[in-house]
DNA sequence: GATATAAATGAACGAGATTAATTTACTGCC
DNA sequence: GGCAGTAAATTAATCTCGTTCATTTATATC
């Protein structure tokens, strides 16, 4: 608590206390902290003991702010994997970078999933890389778009469920009502407890490795015709 | 427009105006009219000739009312594949059936698809039809839940990019600097408009191709084992 | 050193969710 | 049949949010 409580007077500060990096820091520790709902410029500003319209030097508008937060995301994805292996190697580095990126703020998936990670971004070059990787691979150029697109979304759809509760599939009170499913998820639960693991990661683990089996097999075939 | 413009006196009405299901079925022709940006309680109101309190006779907030709604489109996802099939044929229609809830509603997607499908609905009815396919299918008990989450995860992922606009991979102006990948979406979304379909259902086809293939492939590993 | 510009504050607007108070009508009970 | 209680609407009001406008002060440029 070194900073001085708000009060601070009009006019120009001798040194700006604003930077977009600046800003788009304190909005990541403010949405992990209160979460996509409570997610308000004027808290923004609170956090950096600012009056919310300055963010506006800055920033056209909330919406460019998620931007910036968006592509700060992006560029902790890592996709070097794809470059020194195999495609269906390097998919599982860059898958956990990926679901990892969005993870670590658990409670920004909500608000930056619902926009794809495209646009003026870094991402598009990350595309790039793996286009090559799956072409030498043998895969038809018309395939490349669709593999990628079908990754991201169950990236992005296990991120969503990341950032969900634990006992979100508890059936609850219905347990009786669907007692086979209901000893599943027990099961499933603790599981994931035993091996110290959340148990979205043992469903991101499992749907990844079959969904790289999927993709191989689908080559072969493709390549026999 | 038979609809009288809203001036009403104060005052019980003598037939009611509101329940909740015309209250949903509204909010739904909403939400697709105007987005999710836009989605208000008073534009509800308004498109019931009401006043937006009215509607806390029946909904006690917002997100209730978004639950109702969820709720809904999760009425409409068809487990019945899962009783005359083998689970991984049956995976298909009930995936198409799951996506096309969601796509019907293309604006729904973002508020809806951030909370997963579950809690006090339909569908954990659904869950134990799955879960028992499954376990017929021969596998263990241990990987039902991430088996569903996996696939859910993937079904949500893909209602969400089914909702963005059909050239969202385009790289734009940037086309010169990641030529390969330029040239396979541009290669993808011919493809997709020869074949009269949208880009996002290749994807969502060879995703769910894949991934079924890879579990198949799993399943046997186990069985082996 | 005057002038334009940048970066903050402070006040204010319109719209949103929500609540409280009020009005009117239906329902059950004697 | 009258009366109390409750249900379902309106109206008024509160609080918060995103955003804009005017103002203040400091810096940068010529």
């Amino acid at each position: 608590m070194t900073s001085q409580n708000s009060s601070r007077k009009a006019g120009r500060p001798s040194k700006p206390l604003l930077t977009r990096s600046i800003i788009v820091d304190a909005a990541l520790r403010v949405i992990e902290r209160v979460g996509s709902d409570g997610f308000t410029l004027r808290r923004v500003a609170k956090e950096l003991n600012v009056q919310a319209p300055a963010l506006y030097n800055h920033f056209g508008n909330k919406s460019n702010l998620i931007d910036a937060m968006r592509e700060r995301l992006a560029r902790k994805v890592d996709v070097s994997s794809f470059e020194d292996n195999s495609w269906d190697e390097a998919i599982f580095p860059w898958a956990h970078s990926y679901r990892g990126a969005l993870i670590h703020h658990p409670e920004t998936v909500a608000l930056l999933a619902t926009k794809p990670v495209r646009g003026e971004d870094i991402s598009i070059g990350n595309y790039e890389a793996i286009t090559k990787s799956l072409l030498r691979g043998g895969w038809p150029e018309e395939c490349v778009l669709p593999i990628i697109v079908a990754l991201e979304s169950f990236l992005l759809g296990s991120a969503l469920d990341a950032s969900a509760p634990d006992d979100i599939m508890d059936p609850g009170w219905h347990a009786a009502e669907v007692p086979v499913f209901a000893a599943a998820e027990r099961v499933h639960r603790a599981a994931a407890h035993k091996d110290g693991v959340r148990p979205a990661d043992r469903a991101f683990d499992l749907g990844l490795k079959s969904m790289v089996y999927g993709l191989r097999k689908t080559l072969d075939e493709d390549a026999r015709s």
